[in-house]
DNA sequence: AAGCACAGCAACCGCCGAGTA
DNA sequence: ATACTCGGCGGTTGCTGTGCT
């Protein structure tokens, strides 16, 4: 038997909001709270939609003290610092960031951060200018010489990211590391990678494959399928050598096997951690960044949501 | 001016875990 | 113990606007 559906579909309409619903659904709200049950929202307040669509619009686009609009650097890095320790669990990252909903920070990430995250990964040759407002920038001090020589970091955005002391990383950065990474934005650097096969890196948590016994040809990112031939086979400069290694920025996991995936990869940050044990981690292995990141930090956004779930 | 490609974002889908009868 | 409901979450899709050719 079939999980029941939670909302009669035939009746239920889809789609964009208008205006007139906005107001009713925000109006009950107000008036009534949720009253605890979505499910049964609608119907009261007047509406023909499904409560999880409801909900969905109070929570990304109605409520009070949502913030829309561009993201500053400061949200950048600590949406880039949590991703890159706890990868693509946005509901936490966005408890992080008071006014931001889940919603926003991951489609912010699928559209502009990864894209710069990416471009920050090619090597210098190979990047092509940033689409993004130039700001304040920073050379990290352990930048090697070429990659200073490098106009692409007077571009990069990121630049409120300290150089920092790793993140704990499933592998420490060895002789067969490509010294690209070494000599990287200290975040990117911090990022947990893993070997996929020979020269090729992971980075972030496993793909999803379709096959499981790992011999899938194709990792999904988002709407782009990435065969694994057609992967980027970049190559980067290190002491005047040039050398291929294929490497693979992964950014979501595979939901089937998330806590054996999420607690194997992250070693030192269990899946099913607390908050404070997130914030804890991350202090003591990355002081830089996380002081400024949690100082501001607290338990509003949670509260936030309480508040409006009556 | 028209057609196309791409980016951005709102919304939907389906799975999972917690709570409850 | 089991079945079921519901809320929450992450991944994905589809629409719309914008820029480019």
């Amino acid at each position: 038997m079939g999980r029941a559906p939670c909302c009669d579909k035939a009746n239920v309409k889809k789609g964009p909001w208008s205006p007139e619903e906005d107001s009713k659904l925000k109006e009950y709200i107000e008036k009534y709270g949720t009253g605890g049950n979505w499910i049964a929202l609608p119907q009261k307040a007047g509406l023909k939609r499904c409560g999880k669509s409801c909900r969905l619009r109070w929570l990304n686009y109605l409520r009070p003290n949502i913030k829309h609009g561009e993201f500053s650097d400061e949200e950048d890095r600590i949406i880039c610092t949590l991703f890159a320790s706890i990868g693509s669990r946005w509901s936490i990252i966005a408890a992080q960031l008071p006014g931001r909903t889940d919603n926003d920070i991951k489609n912010y990430w699928n559209t502009k951060l990864k894209k710069k995250l990416m471009g920050m990964m090619l090597p210098p040759s190979q990047r092509k200018p940033p689409a993004f407002p130039q700001s304040s920038h920073q050379t990290p001090p352990f930048q090697s010489q070429q990659l200073s020589s490098s106009p692409y970091k007077e571009c990069s955005s990121f630049s409120g990211l300290e150089p920092t002391n790793n993140i704990s990383v499933p592998l420490s950065f060895s002789d067969s590391t490509p010294p690209f990474f070494q000599t990287q934005e200290s975040w990117v650097s911090s990022m947990k990678y893993y070997p996929v096969k020979e020269n090729l890196l992971m980075f972030g948590c496993e793909g999803s494959c379709s096959s499981s016994d790992g011999s899938c040809t194709q990792i999904s990112y988002g709407r782009d399928v990435i065969k694994q031939e057609e992967m980027g086979f970049q190559s980067y400069i290190s002491n005047g050598l040039e050398e291929n290694h294929k490497f693979m920025l992964n950014y979501g996991c595979n939901g089937g096997e998330k806590v054996n995936q999420q607690s194997a990869y992250f070693g030192e940050i269990p899946f099913e951690y607390a908050m404070e044990d997130v914030k804890q981690v991350i202090s003591s292995s990355n002081n830089n960044i996380s002081s400024s990141l949690f100082n501001h930090i607290d338990d509003s956004k949670t509260q936030e949501k309480v508040m409006y779930l009556y």
